[in-house]
DNA sequence: TGCCAGGCCGGGT
DNA sequence: ACCCGGCATGGC
């Protein structure tokens, strides 16, 4: 079975046996974008705590929290872990926004993906991850997202190696994919659901998981 | 208790 | 090009 034809079956198999996913987690794409940035490497659970304490405050829109220094920043994303360091990077990100677009980001949506992509990728804090779940989830452009368990799961059912790079894996989506950020959003969403409850990485494989039947 | 979480950067080889 | 240490809190 070719490379497109076993995609569209475990998106459907996902999308069965879960249901949609209904993502990004956020009211608004701006925190779609502090979102991105707080979970690197962090669970969501201390990012919701983290975007809590700044929504409580009226600090979760662009030129409240752009206004906000830095080290008022990082003590109210604590919960998000690398507090300091990501407090840093959401400045970075936030200069970038405020010269581009001047916090529109309807207007930035409109713009080309790769030339978005590219700029967002020499922002300092800003990677290939972060860069396409904004691209993708805040402004809807059809940029896949390749995350952890994107690797592990595609790693674990054989498709592609273990050291693979990140453009490697979301060419490996995009490659036979038609660039339709609708389809795109909901199936990382389902990847990651999938994830976080069959594939951690201790089992060495999936069990129940709604992938188990195409595992040999 | 130790391991893990929806990465990324900067410096060294 | 690859490898590594650093970054930090919270949940299980």
């Amino acid at each position: 079975m070719d490379r497109q034809a076993t995609l569209l079956e475990y998106y459907q198999a996902m999308l069965g046996a879960l249901g949609p996913s209904g993502w990004w987690p956020a009211k608004t794409p701006f925190e779609v974008i502090v979102g991105a940035v707080l979970t690197q490497n962090t669970s969501w659970a201390g990012v919701r705590k983290a975007l809590d304490n700044l929504e409580a405050e009226g600090l979760l829109g662009p030129e409240a929290l752009r206004s906000l220094p830095e080290d008022q920043l990082a003590e109210r994303i604590r919960p998000a872990g690398y507090f300091r360091l990501k407090a840093k990077r959401l400045r970075n990100l936030l200069a970038y926004l405020e010269q581009a677009c001047g916090f529109d980001l309807e207007a930035l949506a409109r713009r080309d993906t790769s030339a978005l992509r590219e700029e967002l990728l020499a922002v300092s804090g800003i990677g290939p991850e972060t860069a396409d779940s904004i691209l993708l989830y805040a402004l809807g452009q059809p940029s896949f997202v390749a995350d952890a368990y994107t690797r592990r799961i595609l790693c674990r059912h054989g498709l592609t190696p273990e050291d693979a790079h990140y453009d490697e894996l979301r060419e490996f989506f995009m490659d036979v994919l038609e660039p339709d950020a609708a389809f795109y959003n909901e199936f990382h969403a389902l990847l990651v659901r999938v994830g976080h409850h069959y594939c951690k990485p201790k089992s060495p494989l999936c069990g129940t998981c709604p992938l188990g039947s195409f595992l040999e």
